[in-house]
DNA sequence: CGCCTTTGACCAGCGC
DNA sequence: GCGCTGGTCAAAGGCG
């Protein structure tokens, strides 16, 4: 696991890294101690806590948009809670957890569709995840994301949940995504460009090409465009620039922890000045995958390709889009315009409510429902290749874990196609 | 045809 | 100014 010292040791991370995440609970693997086998068990999951509150910490504006891909983050979590810190996070007790000021800012001014199903608990200021505990494997994806489409997220994992499915060698295993505020790096090069750092367990096999990259997938369409050895690592760091858009300066940075290959570190550079991409032909060549490419013409081949499957998937839902003008808002679906303002009722509600009686987080999938065939296909294609990643990660390799792992897969289709009727919580518990 | 990855070359920032 | 290093460019080749 990358611990904060390990990310300030890198060239990419000087400066402060105050808003680095943390896991919940302090829980930070030393890099002496790299987990194995993070590819973990899904554990049977409790029913979300009543308690459990929906906002959007991550400050994502897509947070009203029925995004597949969260179903990866939910994997990737395992169910387990996140939180966030904010800039003032030393003035602040949470041990980790959520700053409700920081939080408060990023809901304001965005909404984040990456985790529309995490809910904040406000009496702690835990971020709940509502989502079933699902495929870890895909979870890789789903961070990335997050932290592709977070201005300035903070994400931080709590294995310690009940819900925890990360294990290390049938332990706990504390899966942490660290996030840092770009303006709080003190980068020697690049002065002028606002980073954020997310550190990630990487798959050790699936989604990678030769190299032996691990590129987990995001919502957006990424061209390698460079690749490079790193000093002090011997791990090659690979260049990406967002695809989705000619003239999108979006880049992101890939590499390996240095102190943990386990890890992924990935940084992303620049914003992105487009809506989500819809049209396949943005993403061709970006979808061709070994594993999938049989039935659909835009099925991925590589490393980058379960990302630009995911973000046609995503993509192709959203018929209508916002004007995006400026590089913070984030594309948002017309059709989401309503449950981005809803939650923002929600949120004020949230921060009145010391009860924690706020009503669970029912994003519309009105959108979903009505989406075109291929968008379905699509989300098989994601499901083959999480599947196949899952089964490659192998997940402790007894055929109960497997089952368990096909549950989570099962939710996640069950999640991708059922309609806007159904609430999270009641999603946790079901599957095909 | 359009997009992808790969990879060597080039450029720029930083420390000495 | 020089060397090291990281970041980017662009040509070549591959894939669907």
């Amino acid at each position: 696991m990358c611990s904060v010292s390990e990310l300030l040791d890198m060239d990419s991370f000087q400066g402060d890294l105050t808003d680095v995440v943390r896991g919940i609970g302090g829980h930070v693997l030393s890099p002496e101690t790299p987990p194995q086998n993070i590819w973990p068990l899904p554990l049977p999951h409790p029913p979300p806590s009543p308690s459990d509150l929906h906002v959007n910490p991550f400050g994502d504006p897509f947070v009203s948009m029925n995004d597949p891909l969260l179903q990866e983050l939910n994997a990737v979590t395992n169910s387990n809670y996140f939180s966030t810190v904010g800039d003032n996070n030393n003035n602040n007790s949470n041990n980790g957890f959520l700053v409700p000021k920081v939080f408060e800012e990023d809901h304001i001014k965005s909404q984040c569709s990456i985790f529309p199903r995490i809910r904040i608990s406000h009496s702690n200021n835990i971020i709940h995840d509502s989502s079933p505990c699902n495929s870890p494997a895909m979870s890789a994806h789903a961070v990335a994301a997050a932290a592709a489409a977070s201005p300035r997220g903070i994400i931080n994992v709590d294995t310690n949940s009940p819900r925890n499915c990360l294990l290390v060698d049938g332990n706990t295993f504390s899966s942490q995504i660290q996030i840092s505020s770009p303006r709080n790096l003190g980068l020697k090069r690049r002065k002028s460009q606002a980073k954020k750092v997310v550190c990630i367990p990487a798959p050790a096999a699936m989604n990678s090409r030769s190299s032996g990259e691990v590129v987990p997938s995001d919502l957006w369409a990424w061209r390698k465009y460079g690749q490079k050895p790193i000093k002090g690592s011997p791990f090659p760091r690979g260049y990406y620039r967002c695809s989705s858009s000619k003239g999108c300066s979006a880049r992101k940075q890939v590499e390996r922890s240095r102190t943990d290959p386990n890890m992924l570190v990935i940084t992303y550079t620049s914003e992105h000045n487009h809506p989500w991409p819809i049209q396949r032909n943005a993403l061709a060549g970006s979808t061709r995958s070994s594993s999938s490419s049989s039935s659909n013409p835009n099925s991925s081949k590589s490393s980058n390709t379960n990302v630009n499957a995911t973000t046609s998937s995503i993509g192709s839902h959203n018929t209508t889009y916002l004007p995006s003008s400026t590089t913070h808002p984030p594309p948002v679906s017309v059709s989401s315009v309503k449950d981005e303002r809803g939650d923002e009722m929600e949120l004020e509600n949230v921060e009145d409510d010391d009860d924690n009686q706020i009503a669970p987080y029912r994003p519309e999938l009105h959108d979903l429902q009505h989406q075109p065939d291929d968008f379905f296909a699509d989300l098989e294609e994601l499901e083959g290749d999480s599947l196949s990643m899952l089964l490659s990660q192998g997940c402790a390799g007894d055929g109960k874990d497997k089952k368990m792992v096909s549950d989570g897969i099962s939710d996640f289709f069950c999640w991708s196609g059922d309609n806007n009727n159904n609430n999270y919580d009641d999603q946790d518990s079901r599957s095909l």
